[in-house]
DNA sequence: TCAAAAGTGTTAATTTTACACCCATGT
DNA sequence: ACATGGGTGTAAAATTAACACTTTTGA
């Protein structure tokens, strides 16, 4: 099954006789993943898009999601949405925002947008009309989608610097080579190795192992994420996807 | 007109024939003012409530809103529905979550939550069905209110810490002493008032003038608000309420 | 043995914190 | 004149930033 989010040509699944004159809500998600650039040591920042195929604007990408389910909570219908369209099952996942202009739709859609953050070893590819973009050098993109990255862009890179996220984008076991790569290429900066080690070393949200990544040159402490650390990060509303 | 979100005993107002078999989209907002305590010197943070005149949960105390307009902006639909149940016309306003749980409501209701800051000198009271409640202490709510207050809270704590969201609760001149008491009341602790005034005039966010308070005993210097100053807060939302 | 990345040490610069102390006004 | 909050000065402590240097491996 392959949708997107925002006013499919019929009425929202399963319900029964809704006209054009009620408001209806869609569920979307931006998901980050961090891609190698082939040829090059670089790394960007890429995001699964979903081709729409039907009108309004068939034929662009646009950020997967679909309706909300009348007996569905909202995180729920994110991840099966997500599922549906493009076969993943990020390890990460947080409300974004509500977007709902009321022309950002050719009907009425209010949009509750996530975000979230998927590792290397759970991607999927291959998906039919799913296709993987450089988050920096997007296409044109259906509805209000393009300025909806930007604000996810924007999420990712505040957060990555007061909380420990960037975790969710590297496999269960990592060098802080590896960790300093991905808030390198989030940030759009260079860090110093030896500060970076000092800080994460120091925050306590990192277990060292007592295996090694091997391969290159000397051997790197392969580390794991800390469970126990205090995340702090979204306070009430709690919640491990 | 008396309302507030979620579930009134009728349909939603200006649509047709919608049952009970839809998604209906309420917003609501958690409107933060500050409060001095009588015979202390004490402040503290007040919000309004409005008291349901209808089930369910008809008699219980909720937060102000309404149902979204099919015509209507996210946005809009938040100033409006403030103004409909409390005459209220908040300086600051900010979408703060949207809430989904299924069983949140007897019938399937998505809450847009807005947070706003409200100055004193725009306090409107006496209306009808509407009492101010010491955020800290609040009787239980309808629906799942109360915990949507306190992670409202939670986000206004974090938020003073790296925004100038204070002035919102000040009036357009204010002593630094005014707006130190500002952030004592919402952090819950004592500020230095040198290292205060230090950090607050190193970050270019007030503009002092050339008038004084008066009144008790050494004048204070009177500042305002610095519009220029970058906000950097709500990234590619923008957005001036 | 040499290049390159892992990891450690050291110091300067900056920011935060604590608190002593002077200033100006109403009473 | 004096009590009180307004406002300035200063130095210790903690954090951040810069960079030299040692270690360990693959080639």
């Amino acid at each position: 099954m392959t949708r997107t989010s925002d006013a499919p040509a019929l009425a929202p699944s399963g319900t029964s006789g809704a006209g054009d004159d009620v408001t209806r809500v869609a569920v979307s998600t931006v998901i980050f993943t961090l891609r190698r650039v082939a040829g090059t040591d670089r790394v960007q920042v890429a995001i699964p898009l979903v081709r729409r195929t039907r009108d309004p604007h068939q034929g662009l990408w646009a950020l997967p999601g679909g309706w909300l389910d009348i007996a569905e909570d909202l995180d729920g219908a994110a991840s099966r949405t997500l599922a549906e369209t493009t076969g993943l099952a990020p390890s990460y996942l947080e409300q974004l925002y509500a977007f709902g202009a009321v022309d950002r739709s050719p009907t009425r859609v209010v949009s509750i947008v996530y975000w979230a953050l998927i590792r290397p070893d759970e991607i999927v590819d291959d998906v039919e009309n799913v296709a993987w973009f450089d988050a920096a050098d997007l296409p044109p993109l259906a509805f209000d989608h393009n300025g909806i990255v930007d604000y996810a862009l924007w999420r990712l890179r505040n957060k990555v610097g007061y909380s420990r996220i960037a975790h969710g984008l590297l496999g269960d076991e990592f060098t802080l080579a590896e960790l300093r790569e991905v808030y390198e290429s989030i940030l759009g900066r260079r860090l110093d190795p030896a500060n970076f080690r000092r800080q994460v070393e120091n925050s306590g949200t990192l277990i060292p192992t007592d295996r090694f990544r091997t391969g290159s040159h000397r051997p790197a402490r392969l580390y794991r994420d800390n469970q126990e650390a205090e995340l702090a990060d979204r306070g009430p509303l709690g919640g491990r996807h």
